[in-house]
DNA sequence: CCGTTTCGATACACAAAAGTTTCGAAACAG
DNA sequence: CTGTTTCGAAACTTTTGTGTATCGAAACGG
Protein backbone atom coordinates (compact mmCIF):
# COMPACT_ATOMS: atom_id res chain seq x y z
CA UNK A 1 0.00 0.00 0.00
CA UNK A 2 1.57 3.08 -0.85
CA UNK A 3 -0.75 5.66 1.10
CA UNK A 4 -4.61 5.71 0.88
CA UNK A 5 -6.95 3.29 -0.30
CA UNK A 6 -10.07 4.99 -1.73
CA UNK A 7 -12.93 1.93 -1.73
CA UNK A 8 -10.09 -0.63 -2.62
CA UNK A 9 -8.94 1.31 -6.37
CA UNK A 10 -5.40 3.09 -5.38
CA UNK A 11 -5.90 6.55 -7.05
CA UNK A 12 -2.99 7.06 -8.92
CA UNK A 13 -2.68 11.24 -7.71
CA UNK A 14 -2.74 14.33 -10.29
CA UNK A 15 -5.47 15.53 -12.05
CA UNK A 16 -7.92 12.90 -12.65
CA UNK A 17 -8.26 12.30 -16.48
CA UNK A 18 -11.62 13.89 -18.02
CA UNK A 19 -14.86 11.29 -18.63
CA UNK A 20 -16.54 14.02 -20.89
CA UNK A 21 -13.43 14.49 -22.88
CA UNK A 22 -13.10 10.78 -23.95
CA UNK A 23 -17.04 10.02 -24.43
CA UNK A 24 -16.37 13.63 -26.45
CA UNK A 25 -13.86 11.58 -28.22
CA UNK A 26 -15.68 8.66 -29.10
CA UNK A 27 -18.32 10.43 -30.00
CA UNK A 28 -16.79 13.06 -32.80
CA UNK A 29 -14.96 9.47 -34.07
CA UNK A 30 -18.77 7.69 -34.53
CA UNK A 31 -19.81 11.19 -36.12
CA UNK A 32 -17.42 11.55 -38.20
CA UNK A 33 -16.60 7.97 -39.41
CA UNK A 34 -20.85 8.29 -40.23
CA UNK A 35 -20.33 11.36 -42.27
CA UNK A 36 -17.51 9.76 -44.16
CA UNK A 37 -18.02 6.00 -44.79
CA UNK A 38 -14.18 5.16 -44.89
CA UNK A 39 -11.88 5.10 -42.60
CA UNK A 40 -8.67 6.29 -45.00
CA UNK A 41 -10.53 10.00 -44.63
CA UNK A 42 -10.85 10.21 -41.04
CA UNK A 43 -7.85 11.98 -39.49
CA UNK A 44 -6.98 12.17 -36.08
CA UNK A 45 -7.01 16.33 -36.28
CA UNK A 46 -10.04 15.99 -37.44
CA UNK A 47 -11.70 14.19 -34.22
CA UNK A 48 -9.70 16.48 -32.15
CA UNK A 49 -11.06 19.29 -33.50
CA UNK A 50 -14.59 18.26 -33.60
CA UNK A 51 -14.30 16.77 -29.78
CA UNK A 52 -12.68 20.32 -28.43
CA UNK A 53 -9.76 18.79 -27.37
CA UNK A 54 -5.84 18.21 -28.00
CA UNK A 55 -4.22 15.85 -30.27
CA UNK A 56 -2.13 15.21 -26.75
CA UNK A 57 -5.58 13.84 -24.66
CA UNK A 58 -6.53 11.14 -27.71
CA UNK A 59 -2.75 9.88 -27.85
CA UNK A 60 -2.72 9.75 -24.54
CA UNK A 61 -5.26 6.92 -24.23
CA UNK A 62 -4.39 5.30 -27.79
CA UNK A 63 -1.71 4.92 -29.10
CA UNK A 64 -2.93 4.39 -32.54
CA UNK A 65 -5.51 5.28 -34.64
CA UNK A 66 -6.79 1.73 -35.03
CA UNK A 67 -6.90 1.09 -31.42
CA UNK A 68 -9.32 4.05 -31.41
CA UNK A 69 -11.52 2.91 -33.42
CA UNK A 70 -11.89 -0.21 -31.97
CA UNK A 71 -13.07 1.27 -28.87
CA UNK A 72 -14.83 3.81 -30.61
CA UNK A 73 -16.92 0.60 -32.81
CA UNK A 74 -17.01 -0.62 -29.09
CA UNK A 75 -19.26 1.38 -27.72
CA UNK A 76 -21.93 1.03 -30.28
CA UNK A 77 -24.74 -0.43 -28.95
CA UNK A 78 -26.71 -2.84 -31.09
CA UNK A 79 -29.74 -3.67 -29.26
CA UNK A 80 -31.28 -7.50 -30.95
CA UNK A 81 -34.36 -7.60 -31.76
CA UNK A 82 -37.02 -9.43 -29.01
CA UNK A 83 -38.56 -12.59 -29.99
CA UNK A 84 -42.15 -12.83 -28.48
CA UNK A 85 -42.23 -16.23 -30.13
CA UNK A 86 -45.75 -17.02 -30.83
CA UNK A 87 -45.66 -17.66 -34.13
CA UNK A 88 -42.44 -17.13 -37.15
CA UNK A 89 -44.15 -14.33 -38.99
CA UNK A 90 -44.10 -12.11 -35.79
CA UNK A 91 -40.66 -12.56 -34.93
CA UNK A 92 -39.40 -12.31 -38.85
CA UNK A 93 -41.42 -8.77 -38.84
CA UNK A 94 -40.10 -7.78 -35.33
CA UNK A 95 -36.42 -8.52 -36.60
CA UNK A 96 -36.83 -6.98 -40.21
CA UNK A 97 -38.30 -3.91 -38.54
CA UNK A 98 -34.88 -3.58 -36.24
CA UNK A 99 -32.56 -4.36 -39.03
CA UNK A 100 -34.41 -1.46 -41.34
CA UNK A 101 -34.54 1.26 -38.32
CA UNK A 102 -30.92 0.19 -38.21
CA UNK A 103 -29.63 0.17 -41.51
CA UNK A 104 -31.35 3.69 -42.12
CA UNK A 105 -29.17 4.90 -38.78
CA UNK A 106 -25.71 6.49 -40.37
CA UNK A 107 -23.60 5.28 -37.25
CA UNK A 108 -25.04 1.83 -37.52
CA UNK A 109 -24.64 1.68 -41.40
CA UNK A 110 -20.99 2.79 -41.22
CA UNK A 111 -20.30 -0.39 -39.08
CA UNK A 112 -21.50 -2.30 -42.13
CA UNK A 113 -19.73 -0.60 -44.85
CA UNK A 114 -16.32 -0.99 -42.75
CA UNK A 115 -16.94 -5.06 -42.42
CA UNK A 116 -17.61 -4.88 -46.09
CA UNK A 117 -15.09 -2.82 -47.35
CA UNK A 118 -11.99 -2.59 -44.90
CA UNK A 119 -11.37 -6.41 -44.46
CA UNK A 120 -7.79 -5.98 -45.87
CA UNK A 121 -6.89 -2.79 -44.08
CA UNK A 122 -8.09 -3.45 -40.93
CA UNK A 123 -8.77 -7.31 -40.45
CA UNK A 124 -8.53 -6.75 -36.33
CA UNK A 125 -11.48 -4.12 -36.71
CA UNK A 126 -13.24 -6.15 -38.78
CA UNK A 127 -12.87 -9.05 -37.28
CA UNK A 128 -14.32 -7.37 -33.82
CA UNK A 129 -17.34 -6.08 -35.59
CA UNK A 130 -18.27 -9.27 -37.08
CA UNK A 131 -18.42 -10.95 -33.56
CA UNK A 132 -19.65 -8.30 -32.21
CA UNK A 133 -22.49 -7.21 -34.58
CA UNK A 134 -22.74 -9.73 -37.47
CA UNK A 135 -22.83 -12.97 -35.81
CA UNK A 136 -25.24 -12.35 -32.82
CA UNK A 137 -27.84 -11.43 -35.87
CA UNK A 138 -26.84 -14.02 -38.23
CA UNK A 139 -27.37 -16.26 -34.96
CA UNK A 140 -30.88 -15.34 -34.51
CA UNK A 141 -32.13 -15.55 -37.97
CA UNK A 142 -30.53 -18.47 -38.05
CA UNK A 143 -32.07 -19.79 -34.99
CA UNK A 144 -35.50 -18.69 -36.10
CA UNK A 145 -35.36 -20.08 -39.74
CA UNK A 146 -34.29 -23.23 -37.76
CA UNK A 147 -37.12 -23.30 -35.60
CA UNK A 148 -39.50 -22.19 -38.21
CA UNK A 149 -38.75 -25.36 -40.20
CA UNK A 150 -39.21 -27.52 -37.50
CA UNK A 151 -42.36 -26.20 -36.46
CA UNK A 152 -43.43 -26.74 -40.44
CA UNK A 153 -43.96 -22.94 -40.03
CA UNK A 154 -41.49 -23.11 -43.16
CA UNK A 155 -40.67 -25.42 -46.05
CA UNK A 156 -38.92 -28.93 -44.86
CA UNK A 157 -36.00 -28.49 -47.44
CA UNK A 158 -35.10 -24.45 -46.99
CA UNK A 159 -31.70 -23.63 -48.01
CA UNK A 160 -30.78 -22.02 -44.76
CA UNK A 161 -27.68 -20.07 -45.94
CA UNK A 162 -29.98 -18.58 -49.02
CA UNK A 163 -33.13 -17.85 -46.86
CA UNK A 164 -30.46 -15.90 -44.47
CA UNK A 165 -29.07 -14.06 -47.80
CA UNK A 166 -32.46 -13.29 -49.20
CA UNK A 167 -33.85 -12.05 -45.91
CA UNK A 168 -30.46 -9.31 -44.77
CA UNK A 169 -29.83 -8.90 -48.20
CA UNK A 170 -33.30 -7.91 -49.49
CA UNK A 171 -33.94 -5.76 -46.71
CA UNK A 172 -30.58 -4.12 -47.26
CA UNK A 173 -30.94 -3.66 -51.01
CA UNK A 174 -34.28 -2.28 -50.18
CA UNK A 175 -33.59 0.65 -48.01
CA UNK A 176 -30.76 1.77 -50.45
CA UNK A 177 -33.29 3.17 -52.85
CA UNK A 178 -34.72 5.27 -49.77
CA UNK A 179 -31.27 6.78 -49.20
CA UNK A 180 -31.02 9.88 -51.03
CA UNK A 181 -33.98 12.18 -50.89
CA UNK A 182 -33.62 10.86 -46.78
CA UNK A 183 -37.53 10.02 -47.52
CA UNK A 184 -38.94 7.41 -45.09
CA UNK A 185 -39.74 4.15 -45.54
CA UNK A 186 -43.42 3.33 -46.70
CA UNK A 187 -45.31 2.22 -43.89
CA UNK A 188 -45.61 -1.35 -42.97
CA UNK A 189 -42.20 -2.06 -45.13
CA UNK A 190 -41.34 -4.40 -42.67
CA UNK A 191 -44.14 -6.64 -43.07
CA UNK A 192 -44.31 -6.37 -46.67
CA UNK A 193 -40.66 -7.91 -47.04
CA UNK A 194 -41.34 -10.96 -45.16
CA UNK A 195 -44.48 -11.41 -46.54
CA UNK A 196 -42.99 -11.08 -50.35
CA UNK A 197 -40.34 -13.02 -48.85
CA UNK A 198 -42.52 -15.91 -47.14
CA UNK A 199 -44.72 -16.35 -50.12
CA UNK A 200 -42.63 -15.80 -53.16
CA UNK A 201 -42.86 -14.44 -56.58
CA UNK A 202 -45.09 -17.27 -58.34
CA UNK A 203 -48.85 -17.69 -58.33
CA UNK A 204 -50.22 -19.96 -55.60
CA UNK B 1 -5.10 22.44 -94.51
CA UNK B 2 -2.28 22.77 -92.86
CA UNK B 3 0.48 20.37 -95.32
CA UNK B 4 -0.90 16.65 -95.03
CA UNK B 5 -4.54 14.94 -95.44
CA UNK B 6 -3.98 11.29 -93.53
CA UNK B 7 -7.56 9.61 -94.25
CA UNK B 8 -9.24 12.80 -92.79
CA UNK B 9 -7.19 13.43 -89.47
CA UNK B 10 -4.31 15.47 -89.58
CA UNK B 11 -1.34 14.25 -87.10
CA UNK B 12 -0.45 16.73 -84.76
CA UNK B 13 3.51 16.08 -85.78
CA UNK B 14 5.72 15.10 -83.14
CA UNK B 15 5.45 11.79 -81.52
CA UNK B 16 2.47 10.22 -80.62
CA UNK B 17 0.93 9.15 -77.60
CA UNK B 18 1.61 5.56 -76.49
CA UNK B 19 -1.50 4.00 -76.18
CA UNK B 20 0.13 1.06 -74.83
CA UNK B 21 0.79 3.74 -71.75
CA UNK B 22 -2.98 4.66 -71.83
CA UNK B 23 -3.87 0.80 -71.37
CA UNK B 24 -1.51 0.32 -68.53
CA UNK B 25 -2.31 3.24 -66.88
CA UNK B 26 -6.28 2.45 -66.91
CA UNK B 27 -5.38 -1.20 -66.01
CA UNK B 28 -3.39 -0.15 -63.35
CA UNK B 29 -5.93 2.23 -62.09
CA UNK B 30 -8.80 -0.48 -61.87
CA UNK B 31 -6.25 -3.09 -60.25
CA UNK B 32 -5.60 -0.68 -57.65
CA UNK B 33 -9.13 0.41 -56.97
CA UNK B 34 -10.20 -3.22 -56.87
CA UNK B 35 -7.27 -4.30 -54.54
CA UNK B 36 -7.79 -1.12 -52.31
CA UNK B 37 -11.96 -1.13 -52.79
CA UNK B 38 -11.93 3.14 -51.99
CA UNK B 39 -11.12 5.46 -53.65
CA UNK B 40 -9.35 7.86 -51.20
CA UNK B 41 -6.82 5.15 -50.81
CA UNK B 42 -5.82 5.52 -54.82
CA UNK B 43 -2.89 7.80 -55.64
CA UNK B 44 -1.65 9.16 -59.02
CA UNK B 45 2.23 8.04 -57.52
CA UNK B 46 1.02 4.44 -57.29
CA UNK B 47 -1.13 3.89 -60.54
CA UNK B 48 2.31 5.71 -62.44
CA UNK B 49 4.36 3.28 -60.49
CA UNK B 50 1.78 0.39 -61.28
CA UNK B 51 1.79 0.95 -65.34
CA UNK B 52 5.63 1.82 -65.02
CA UNK B 53 4.81 5.54 -66.39
CA UNK B 54 5.68 8.52 -65.38
CA UNK B 55 3.45 10.97 -63.69
CA UNK B 56 3.88 13.93 -66.70
CA UNK B 57 2.28 10.77 -68.52
CA UNK B 58 -0.80 10.82 -66.46
CA UNK B 59 -1.39 14.38 -66.29
CA UNK B 60 -0.36 14.70 -69.72
CA UNK B 61 -3.80 12.54 -70.96
CA UNK B 62 -5.97 13.58 -67.44
CA UNK B 63 -5.86 17.23 -65.59
CA UNK B 64 -7.36 15.08 -62.25
CA UNK B 65 -7.83 12.04 -60.49
CA UNK B 66 -11.36 12.15 -60.92
CA UNK B 67 -11.48 12.17 -64.69
CA UNK B 68 -8.92 9.72 -64.71
CA UNK B 69 -11.70 7.65 -62.47
CA UNK B 70 -14.33 8.51 -64.55
CA UNK B 71 -11.98 7.24 -67.99
CA UNK B 72 -10.85 4.07 -66.14
CA UNK B 73 -14.20 2.94 -64.69
CA UNK B 74 -15.86 3.53 -68.41
CA UNK B 75 -13.79 1.12 -69.68
CA UNK B 76 -15.16 -1.96 -67.92
CA UNK B 77 -17.41 -3.37 -70.21
CA UNK B 78 -20.27 -4.25 -68.88
CA UNK B 79 -22.25 -7.45 -70.42
CA UNK B 80 -25.77 -7.31 -69.96
CA UNK B 81 -27.30 -11.18 -70.06
CA UNK B 82 -29.07 -12.17 -72.95
CA UNK B 83 -32.84 -13.21 -72.03
CA UNK B 84 -34.21 -16.63 -74.48
CA UNK B 85 -37.35 -15.38 -73.59
CA UNK B 86 -38.93 -18.54 -73.40
CA UNK B 87 -39.68 -18.67 -69.75
CA UNK B 88 -39.73 -16.31 -66.69
CA UNK B 89 -37.57 -18.61 -64.61
CA UNK B 90 -34.97 -19.55 -67.15
CA UNK B 91 -34.28 -15.93 -67.96
CA UNK B 92 -34.36 -14.85 -63.83
CA UNK B 93 -31.82 -17.85 -63.81
CA UNK B 94 -29.13 -16.12 -67.18
CA UNK B 95 -29.47 -12.73 -64.85
CA UNK B 96 -28.72 -14.31 -62.04
CA UNK B 97 -25.70 -16.35 -63.36
CA UNK B 98 -24.61 -12.77 -64.84
CA UNK B 99 -24.98 -11.49 -61.55
CA UNK B 100 -23.44 -13.89 -59.53
CA UNK B 101 -20.60 -14.03 -61.95
CA UNK B 102 -19.95 -10.36 -62.27
CA UNK B 103 -20.24 -10.00 -58.30
CA UNK B 104 -17.40 -12.39 -57.56
CA UNK B 105 -14.98 -10.23 -60.23
CA UNK B 106 -13.25 -8.04 -58.01
CA UNK B 107 -13.03 -5.05 -61.06
CA UNK B 108 -17.21 -5.07 -61.36
CA UNK B 109 -17.28 -5.81 -57.14
CA UNK B 110 -15.48 -1.90 -56.79
CA UNK B 111 -17.82 -0.31 -58.63
CA UNK B 112 -20.60 -1.14 -56.69
CA UNK B 113 -18.58 -0.19 -53.25
CA UNK B 114 -18.03 2.80 -55.09
CA UNK B 115 -21.73 4.08 -56.20
CA UNK B 116 -22.53 2.87 -52.66
CA UNK B 117 -20.00 4.58 -50.48
CA UNK B 118 -18.90 7.80 -52.53
CA UNK B 119 -21.89 9.11 -53.43
CA UNK B 120 -20.55 12.27 -51.53
CA UNK B 121 -16.99 12.92 -52.38
CA UNK B 122 -17.95 11.81 -55.93
CA UNK B 123 -21.52 12.94 -57.60
CA UNK B 124 -20.09 13.08 -60.98
CA UNK B 125 -18.89 9.43 -61.10
CA UNK B 126 -21.61 7.88 -58.97
CA UNK B 127 -24.01 9.05 -61.14
CA UNK B 128 -21.98 8.12 -64.58
CA UNK B 129 -21.82 4.86 -63.18
CA UNK B 130 -25.27 4.85 -61.85
CA UNK B 131 -26.58 5.28 -65.62
CA UNK B 132 -23.80 3.01 -67.14
CA UNK B 133 -24.11 0.56 -65.05
CA UNK B 134 -26.82 0.05 -62.84
CA UNK B 135 -29.66 1.38 -64.33
CA UNK B 136 -29.40 -0.98 -67.30
CA UNK B 137 -29.54 -3.67 -65.35
CA UNK B 138 -32.54 -2.58 -63.31
CA UNK B 139 -34.29 -2.36 -66.13
CA UNK B 140 -33.52 -5.46 -67.26
CA UNK B 141 -34.64 -6.80 -64.44
CA UNK B 142 -37.74 -4.86 -64.04
CA UNK B 143 -38.96 -5.72 -67.50
CA UNK B 144 -38.51 -9.05 -66.63
CA UNK B 145 -40.58 -9.49 -63.89
CA UNK B 146 -43.10 -6.93 -65.09
CA UNK B 147 -43.75 -9.24 -68.27
CA UNK B 148 -43.91 -12.40 -65.55
CA UNK B 149 -46.67 -10.42 -64.36
CA UNK B 150 -48.31 -9.75 -67.46
CA UNK B 151 -48.18 -13.48 -69.03
CA UNK B 152 -49.57 -14.84 -64.96
CA UNK B 153 -45.74 -16.42 -64.44
CA UNK B 154 -45.83 -13.98 -61.29
CA UNK B 155 -48.13 -13.22 -58.92
CA UNK B 156 -50.62 -10.17 -59.92
CA UNK B 157 -50.25 -8.03 -56.79
CA UNK B 158 -46.22 -8.08 -57.14
CA UNK B 159 -44.77 -5.57 -55.31
CA UNK B 160 -41.85 -4.35 -58.35
CA UNK B 161 -39.29 -2.74 -56.29
CA UNK B 162 -39.19 -5.53 -53.35
CA UNK B 163 -39.05 -8.18 -55.68
CA UNK B 164 -35.92 -6.26 -57.88
CA UNK B 165 -34.75 -5.63 -54.09
CA UNK B 166 -35.03 -9.32 -53.33
CA UNK B 167 -33.40 -10.43 -56.51
CA UNK B 168 -30.24 -8.64 -56.19
CA UNK B 169 -29.86 -8.32 -52.73
CA UNK B 170 -30.35 -11.99 -52.20
CA UNK B 171 -27.37 -12.25 -54.88
CA UNK B 172 -25.15 -9.85 -53.23
CA UNK B 173 -25.55 -11.38 -49.76
CA UNK B 174 -25.16 -14.67 -50.78
CA UNK B 175 -21.59 -14.20 -52.77
CA UNK B 176 -20.35 -12.35 -49.75
CA UNK B 177 -20.27 -15.57 -47.61
CA UNK B 178 -17.85 -16.54 -49.97
CA UNK B 179 -15.71 -13.89 -50.55
CA UNK B 180 -13.06 -14.46 -47.81
CA UNK B 181 -11.79 -17.87 -48.83
CA UNK B 182 -11.72 -17.56 -52.70
CA UNK B 183 -14.21 -20.76 -52.39
CA UNK B 184 -16.26 -21.13 -55.24
CA UNK B 185 -19.82 -20.89 -55.43
CA UNK B 186 -21.70 -23.59 -55.14
CA UNK B 187 -22.78 -25.85 -58.50
CA UNK B 188 -26.46 -23.95 -60.05
CA UNK B 189 -26.08 -21.44 -56.96
CA UNK B 190 -27.94 -19.24 -59.89
CA UNK B 191 -31.13 -22.21 -59.82
CA UNK B 192 -30.63 -22.14 -56.03
CA UNK B 193 -31.63 -18.51 -55.67
CA UNK B 194 -34.12 -17.85 -58.08
CA UNK B 195 -36.19 -20.97 -57.27
CA UNK B 196 -36.13 -19.85 -53.76
CA UNK B 197 -37.25 -16.66 -54.17
CA UNK B 198 -39.74 -17.79 -56.85
CA UNK B 199 -41.37 -20.40 -54.28
CA UNK B 200 -40.94 -18.56 -50.81
CA UNK B 201 -40.27 -19.62 -47.62
CA UNK B 202 -43.75 -21.34 -46.87
CA UNK B 203 -45.01 -24.42 -47.68
CA UNK B 204 -47.02 -25.08 -50.12
C1' DC C 1 18.74 16.08 -90.58
C1' DC C 2 15.47 19.13 -87.92
C1' DG C 3 11.60 20.64 -85.40
C1' DT C 4 8.05 18.98 -82.52
C1' DT C 5 6.03 16.21 -79.24
C1' DT C 6 5.92 12.40 -75.97
C1' DC C 7 8.53 9.37 -73.22
C1' DG C 8 10.09 8.05 -68.22
C1' DA C 9 12.63 9.94 -64.43
C1' DT C 10 13.47 13.17 -61.16
C1' DA C 11 13.20 17.32 -58.48
C1' DC C 12 10.38 20.68 -56.66
C1' DA C 13 6.79 23.50 -53.99
C1' DC C 14 2.77 22.86 -51.55
C1' DA C 15 -0.63 20.74 -48.57
C1' DA C 16 -2.50 17.45 -45.26
C1' DA C 17 -2.06 14.49 -41.68
C1' DA C 18 0.51 11.37 -38.15
C1' DG C 19 2.65 11.38 -34.14
C1' DT C 20 5.84 13.90 -30.66
C1' DT C 21 7.06 17.53 -27.79
C1' DT C 22 6.57 21.71 -25.15
C1' DC C 23 3.88 25.06 -22.71
C1' DG C 24 1.06 27.37 -19.19
C1' DA C 25 -3.22 26.43 -16.81
C1' DA C 26 -6.11 23.57 -14.11
C1' DA C 27 -7.48 19.71 -11.01
C1' DC C 28 -6.60 16.73 -7.42
C1' DA C 29 -4.11 14.45 -2.95
C1' DG C 30 -1.91 15.21 1.13
C1' DC D 1 0.88 25.14 -0.41
C1' DT D 2 3.38 21.45 -2.96
C1' DG D 3 3.88 17.77 -6.05
C1' DT D 4 1.78 15.21 -9.66
C1' DT D 5 -0.97 14.50 -13.51
C1' DT D 6 -4.18 15.97 -17.09
C1' DC D 7 -5.92 19.66 -19.72
C1' DG D 8 -6.13 22.23 -24.53
C1' DA D 9 -3.17 24.59 -27.64
C1' DA D 10 0.52 25.08 -30.49
C1' DA D 11 4.99 24.15 -32.65
C1' DC D 12 7.48 20.70 -34.61
C1' DT D 13 9.22 16.54 -37.60
C1' DT D 14 8.20 13.09 -40.76
C1' DT D 15 5.62 10.98 -44.21
C1' DT D 16 2.68 10.93 -48.10
C1' DG D 17 0.51 12.62 -52.06
C1' DT D 18 -0.67 16.46 -55.58
C1' DG D 19 0.43 18.92 -59.30
C1' DT D 20 4.24 21.40 -61.96
C1' DA D 21 8.65 21.84 -64.03
C1' DT D 22 12.88 20.19 -65.99
C1' DC D 23 15.85 16.85 -68.10
C1' DG D 24 17.91 13.84 -71.81
C1' DA D 25 16.23 10.19 -74.83
C1' DA D 26 13.16 8.59 -78.27
C1' DA D 27 9.59 8.72 -81.99
C1' DC D 28 7.48 10.86 -85.57
C1' DG D 29 6.74 14.19 -90.09
C1' DG D 30 8.89 16.63 -93.59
Amino acid sequence: MTTTDETQATRPAGRPRSARAEKAIIDATLDLISESSGLGELSIEAIAARAGVGKTTIYRRWSNKEDLLVDALAALKAPLPTLAGRSLREDLVACAEVFLRETRNARSRCVMNIAMNEAERHPRLVQRIHQATIAPRRAVLTALLERGVATGELRADLNVPIALASLIGTMVWYVRGFEPGHEDLPEGAAEQVVDHLLVGLVPR
